[in-house]
RNA sequence: GCUCGGAUGGUGGAAUCGGUAGACACGAGGGACUUAAAAUCCCUUGGCCAUUGCGGCUGUGUGGGUUCAAGUCCCACUCCGAGUACCA
C-alpha cells in the first residue's frame, strides 16, 4: 500500500467535519489561546499558493497550542464589502451580493482542502446585516462621543453639552478642529442647528469640511493609506486634493496613545517603526509673529525654536485662512493667479515637479525676538494641514527654505559655528549656536539641543508661543460614494442636521438599487434607494462606510458571533480578551492596523472591551512573488529555441503557463495544445529537452505564473503543500514559488509511510526503544517545539527529514517513538498524522494528542570529543565520557597541562573553556 | 532625502550566547535495480590544488578594527529590498 494522499485526505477531512473537531467553546478549566489570520477579500480570482502561507504557519501554531492544552479559537471569515465586487457589478449588472457569494464559495472549497482547524461555526462575513449592525452601532457611539483629553479617553457628547451650557467653549478640555471659542451664553443663545453644527468640531464621528483625497476615476473620495504618491491603491487612477464635507472619524485625538502602546505589543521592529512614523510624532513650539500694521498674529509651528535669530521670512499655505488677512492690494493680481495655479494642480504633478514656487503677499511680520521686520510669502511646500498651516523659514538650516530663499535671492543667515551653507542648508541638529544672541535671548556658544530647551523657556515666559506637540496622523475619512458598503446609520433632520437611528433600528439594511452607479444629480448610488428614509420619513446618509470599517473590530466579534444583544458579551471577551497571535501582510500597517487599533481603544474607553491592544503578537508574513517561465520566439518564425542556446538568434521571450513546466523544462506536447497559434511550433532542444528561462514577477494571470493550491494538492497532497510553503524559508520573508522543490518534501511523506507499512503489513512493533532512537526523537521534540514558538518552521521540517532518515538507518520500528513523531508531525501535516495516530491504536484525534517533552537524559553524548587549541591552532582531539559539559572541560584542560609542556615546553597562562567543545590554551 | 531591513555555493536557505560555515532540500554528476523508462536506493557536490594514503590552501558584498576565535561585534563604504516623503 503506497502513500495514498487522496483517500487519507479526503477520509480525515470528512471525519473532522462530522465530529466537530475543531468547534471551541468557553473552558474555564483551561487557559486561553487566540490565532487569528488576517481574513481575506474574496477575488473573483480566487486563492493562489501565496495567499496560504500565512494561513498555514498560523494553523501550526494553534494545533500546537491546543496540543500544549491551551483552548484555542481559530476562526476565519471573509472582509466581503469592497470595491472589486462594486465594478464588476457595474460592469455587468449583477449584483455584488451575488458574485461575493460566489466568491465566498470558491474560497471556502480551496480552503477546506488544505486541512485547516477553523471553527466555522464562527464565520463572519462583514457584508451580513447581523454583522454590520455592530459597525454600524460602534459608529453611532463614536458619534455620540467626544474626546476628553484631561482623561484622555472617550466620554459621551452629553457631558461637553452640559459643560458648554455652564462654561462656554474655554477649558473644556476636548479634543477639536474647532478655530472658534465661545461662552456660555452665546452657546445658550445658538439654534439647535447651529449647537448640532458645533458639536461636530467634537465628536468623534463627525461630518466635516476637509481637504480630502478624491478620486474622480473611481468617483468617491480614499483615506491617505489609499493612496500613494498621489495615485490610488485600488485601480491606480490619479488624486486631487478636495476641500469635501465628509464623516470623519477622530483618529488624531487618538495618536499619543497609539504611539505609546506600541511599546506593550510584541510586534516586529519594521512595523512599529511605520506605524511610529505614521502618527508622526514631533515636539516643537508655538510662535506668534505679529502682521505690521494689523491686529492680526501668524501663529507658526516649529522644532527648532533655536533657528529664531535665522528668521528672514515666513511662509503660509495656499490653503491657510491666513492668506486673506496678509494679502495686500498692490499684491492681490499675482497672489489670485497663483492660488488658482496651484488649486489645479494635482497632488501628483506638484510632486513630480517639485520646483520652487511662491509669492509675496505684500505684508511684513515681526520677529517678536529680534523685533526686525520679514516679508510673508505664500508658497505650496507648506502644507494647510500640518501643524499651523504656516512656518517661520530658516533658509540657513531647512533645505525647504533654503531652496525657496535662493530662488527669490531672501537673506540666508548662519546661525551654528563652521557650517558651510554655500551650497546647501545645514540641516542637522547638531554644533555651536552663533549670531544668536541680543538682550533678549542669549544662544550663542550653545549646542544646538541646549539652545532648543532655552529658546522654549523663554518664549513660554515672554508669552510669544507655548511648546506643542504636534503628530503627522490624521483623522480618518470615513465615507464613501459607492454601494457596496456599510450603510450609515444617520438620517437629516428638517434643519439638515445629521441625527442618530435608534440602536433598535440596526441594522439599516442596504437598500437595492436600479444600478450601481452615482445618481445623474452627481449623488453616491443610494441616492436611487427608493424610500431610502428613516422610520420618520426624514432622508437617511447616502454614502456608505469604508473598507476599513468592518475590519476593524471582527476579531471581537469571532468571540461571540451570533450574539444579537451586543457586539461581544462580557463574558465571551473577558475569556478571549485579546488576539494573542494575529498573522498577516505588511500591507496593513498604516490602515487596518491603525483603524483597529483606533476602534478597539475607543471600546476601551467605555469599558466594551477589556484590553487596550487589540493584537498582542503580530507576524507579518512575507509576500509569495511567481515566477515566471519563457519560451524564446526566433525572431518571425514559429521556432523555438532553447534557454542555453538563445544566444545564437535573435529571439523574442514569450511567457508561457507555468503549469506546462516543469523544473524549467517545457512539457513540448502541452504547448502545442496550449495555444493553437503554437500548434505546429518546432524546436531547437538541448539534449532533448526544451529548457525555459525564467523571471521572479508579481504572481498574476497575464504572466501565466500564477499557482493554484488546488492544483499542488491534487498532485501532492494537501500534506506536501503545507510541508512545502513552510519549507521555503522563514514566514516573514518574501520569496518566489518555485514548484522546483516540491519532489523532495513529498518524498519525505512517501519514506515516513514506507517505514510504517511494507506493502499492506504494518511494520512497527511494541517494542522498547534503543537509546540511539530516543535521542533521535528527543532531539526532534526539542527542536520542533523551540522552532514552532519561533516562527522557524522551515528548519522544523528539515529536522523531520533528518529523523526519518536516522530512524530509517537504525532501522527503528518501535511504536513509542513513531507515536512521537506523528504527534509532532500533527501541526504541519494532519492528515497523514492523523491516519498513522489511528494506525497505531491510538484512541481520539491527534489534534488532542498531548505535545511530547524531551528528556535532557536522552541527549547527552556517551563520548565528548573535544578539540584542544594552543593559541587558538588546534593540537590534537581527546575524548571523554559524557558530564556535565563545562567542568568535563575544566578538568579536561587542566589535566592536559602537561600535553601543553610537552608541546611547547612551557605553562599555559590561561586556559579558556569554551562552549561546542573546544578548549583553548594560551601559552 | 529620512527610517528600517538585508547581502552566505548553481538555487531556496541553515548556523540559538562570537566557538569546526554551508544543516535540510532542490539542481547537477556518477552508480545500483530495469529489456527500457518512471519510481526507488547508494555515492559525490563552495572554490582551487592533491587524490597509490593522509591532506593543503582559500572562502559568508568591499575595506579596516576588536578578539585566542568574527557570517555573527565595532567603524567606513557598495549594492539590493521595504516603508515614508515638501510634516517645518
Amino acid at each position: 500500500m503506497d502513500y495514498n494522499f487522496k483517500e487519507i485526505e479526503k477520509k480525515w477531512q470528512q471525519y473532522w467535519k462530522d465530529h466537530n473537531t475543531y468547534k471551541v467553546d468557553i473552558d474555564n478549566g483551561r487557559p486561553k489561546f487566540y490565532v487569528l489570520d488576517m481574513f481575506p477579500y474574496p477575488s473573483g480570482a480566487g486563492l493562489h499558493v501565496g495567499h496560504p502561507l500565512g494561513y498555514i504557519a498560523s494553523d501550526i501554531y494553534a494545533r500546537y497550542k491546543r496540543q500544549k492544552g491551551f483552548n484555542v479559537l481559530h476562526p476565519m471569515g471573509y472582509d466581503a464589502f469592497g470595491l472589486p465586487a462594486e465594478q464588476y457589478a457595474i460592469q455587468t449588472g449583477q449584483h455584488p451580493e451575488i458574485t461575493t457569494e460566489k466568491n465566498i464559495k470558491r474560497y471556502r472549497e480551496q480552503l477546506d482542502k488544505i486541512g485547516f482547524c477553523y471553527d466555522w461555526d464562527r464565520e463572519v462575513r462583514t457584508c451580513e446585516p447581523s454583522y454590520y449592525k455592530w459597525t454600524q452601532w460602534a459608529f453611532l457611539q463614536m458619534f455620540k462621543s467626544y474626546y476628553n483629553t484631561a482623561l484622555d479617553k472617550a466620554r459621551p457628547i452629553d457631558e461637553l453639552v452640559e459643560y458648554f451650557a455652564k462654561n462656554g467653549s474655554e477649558g473644556c478640555n476636548a479634543h477639536t478642529n474647532a478655530k472658534e471659542e465661545f461662552t456660555a451664553e452665546q452657546w445658550n443663545g445658538m439654534t439647535k442647528a447651529e449647537q448640532s453644527q458645533t458639536l461636530m468640531n467634537y465628536r468623534i464621528a463627525y461630518l466635516g469640511n476637509t481637504m480630502v483625497n478624491w478620486c474622480p476615476k473611481l468617483g468617491t473620495v480614499l483615506a491617505n493609506d489609499e493612496v500613494s504618491e498621489g495615485i490610488s491603491i485600488r485601480g491606480g487612477y490619479p488624486v486631487e486634493q478636495k476641500v469635501m464635507r465628509q464623516w470623519c472619524l477622530r483618529v488624531s485625538a487618538y495618536a499619543g496613545r497609539l504611539l505609546r502602546d506600541l511599546e506593550t505589543i510584541e510586534w516586529s521592529e519594521s512595523i512599529k517603526e511605520t506605524q511610529k512614523n505614521w502618527i508622526g510624532y514631533s515636539e516643537g513650539a508655538e510662535m506668534l509673529f505679529p502682521i505690521v500694521g494689523s491686529d492680526e498674529q501668524l501663529l507658526i509651528f516649529t522644532t527648532r525654536a533655536d533657528t529664531i535669530f535665522g528668521v528672514t521670512f515666513m511662509v503660509l499655505a495656499p490653503e491657510s485662512e491666513y492668506v486673506e488677512k496678509v494679502v495686500t492690494d498692490d499684491q492681490r493680481v499675482a497672489v489670485d493667479a497663483y492660488l488658482d495655479e496651484v488649486k489645479h494642480k494635482t497632488e501628483r504633478e506638484r510632486l513630480i515637479e517639485k520646483k520652487v514656487s511662491g509669492v509675496f503677499s505684500g505684508s511684513y511680520a515681526i520677529n517678536p525676538v529680534t523685533g526686525k521686520e520679514i516679508p510673508i510669502y505664500i508658497s505650496d511646500y507648506v502644507l494647510a494641514g500640518y501643524g499651523t498651516g504656516a512656518i517661520m523659514a530658516v533658509p540657513a538650516h531647512d533645505s525647504r527654505d533654503y531652496a525657496f530663499a535662493r530662488h527669490f535671492d531672501l537673506p540666508i543667515i548662519p546661525l551654528i559655528e563652521g557650517a558651510d551653507i554655500s551650497e546647501e542648508s545645514f540641516d542637522a541638529k547638531d554644533g555651536i549656536m552663533m549670531n544668536s544672541s541680543n538682550e533678549r535671548l542669549q544662544l550663542n556658544g550653545l549646542q544646538v539641543k541646549e539652545a532648543i530647551a532655552k529658546t522654549k523657556k523663554y518664549i513660554e515666559e515672554a508669552g510669544i508661543g507655548k511648546v506643542k506637540v504636534n503628530y503627522r496622523l490624521r483623522d480618518a475619512i470615513f465615507s464613501r460614494q459607492r454601494y457596496w458598503g456599510e450603510p450609515f446609520p444617520i438620517y437629516y433632520d428638517e434643519d439638515g442636521q445629521p441625527q442618530c437611528l435608534d440602536d433598535s433600528e440596526l441594522p439599516l439594511q442596504l437598500p437595492e438599487v436600479d444600478k450601481f452607479l452615482p445618481t445623474e444629480t452627481g449623488e453616491p448610488p443610494l441616492g436611487r434607494a427608493k424610500n431610502w428614509v428613516a422610520g420618520n420619513g426624514r432622508p437617511l446618509e447616502l454614502n456608505t462606510m469604508p473598507g476599513f470599517a468592518g475590519s476593524s473590530a471582527y476579531y471581537l466579534r469571532y468571540m461571540d458571533p451570533h450574539n444579537d444583544k451586543a457586539l461581544v458579551s462580557k463574558e465571551a471577551n473577558e475569556y478571549w480578551r485579546q488576539v494573542d497571535l494575529y498573522v498577516g501582510g505588511t500591507e496593513h500597517a498604516t490602515g487596518h492596523l491603525i483603524y483597529s487599533r483606533f476602534w478597539n481603544k475607543f471600546l476601551y474607553d467605555y469599558g466594551y472591551v477589556c484590553e487596550a491592544e487589540p493584537f498582542r503578537k503580530l507576524v507579518n508574513q512575507g509576500m509569495i512573488q511567481g515566477r515566471s517561465n519563457f519560451v524564446y520566439r526566433i525572431k518571425d518564425t514559429n521556432k523555438f529555441v532553447s534557454f542555453n542556446l538563445k544566444k545564437d538568434y535573435d529571439t523574442t521571450p514569450i511567457h508561457v503557463d507555468v503549469n506546462i513546466v516543469s523544473n524549467d523544462v517545457l512539457d513540448i506536447d502541452a504547448f502545442k495544445a496550449w495555444r493553437p497559434e503554437f500548434a505546429n511550433a518546432e524546436f531547437i532542444l538541448e539534449d532533448g529537452k526544451y529548457i525555459c528561462g525564467w523571471a521572479i514577477e508579481k504572481m498574476s494571470k497575464s504572466m501565466f505564473n500564477v499557482v493554484n493550491p488546488d492544483d499542488i494538492v491534487a498532485r501532492y497532497g494537501a500534506d506536501t503543500l503545507r510541508l512545502y510553503e513552510m519549507f521555503l524559508g522563514p514566514v516573514e520573508a518574501s520569496k518566489p514559488w518555485d514548484t522546483n522543490g516540491i519532489d523532495g518534501v513529498n518524498r519525505f511523506l512517501k519514506r515516513l509511510w514506507g517505514l510504517v507499512f511494507k506493502g499492506d503489513t504494518m511494520q512497527l512493533i511494541d517494542e522498547k526503544p534503543s537509546a540511539e532512537a530516543l535521542k533521535s526523537i528527543h532531539k526532534l521534540i526539542k527542536k520542533v517545539s523551540q522552532d514552532i514558538e519561533q516562527f522557524s518552521y522551515n528548519t522544523s521540517v528539515a529536522a523531520f527529514m533528518i529523523c526519518v532518515n536516522e530512524l530509517s538507518s537504525m532501522k527503528c520500528r518501535s511504536k513509542s517513538v513513531y507515536r512521537d513523531f506523528v504527534v509532532l508531525l500533527s501541526p504541519f501535516a494532519p492528515h497523514i498524522a492523523e491516519e498513522l495516530w489511528h494506525v497505531l491504536g491510538e484512541e481520539g484525534t491527534v489534534c488532542d494528542a498531548q505535545w511530547p517533552v524531551w528528556n535532557e537524559e536522552y541527549l547527552k553524548e556517551s563520548v565528548v570529543k573535544y578539540t584542544v587549541l594552543f593559541n587558538g591552532k588546534p593540537r590534537f582531539n581527546i575524548e571523554v565520557a559524557a558530564g556535565t559539559p563545562g567542568d568535563e572541560v575544566q578538568r579536561l584542560a587542566l589535566s592536559h597541562e602537561g600535553a601543553a609542556r610537552w608541546l611547547d615546553g612551557k605553562q599555559p597562562k590561561k586556559v579558556i573553556v569554551v562552549p561546542n567543545k573546544i578548549v583553548n590554551v594560551v601559552v
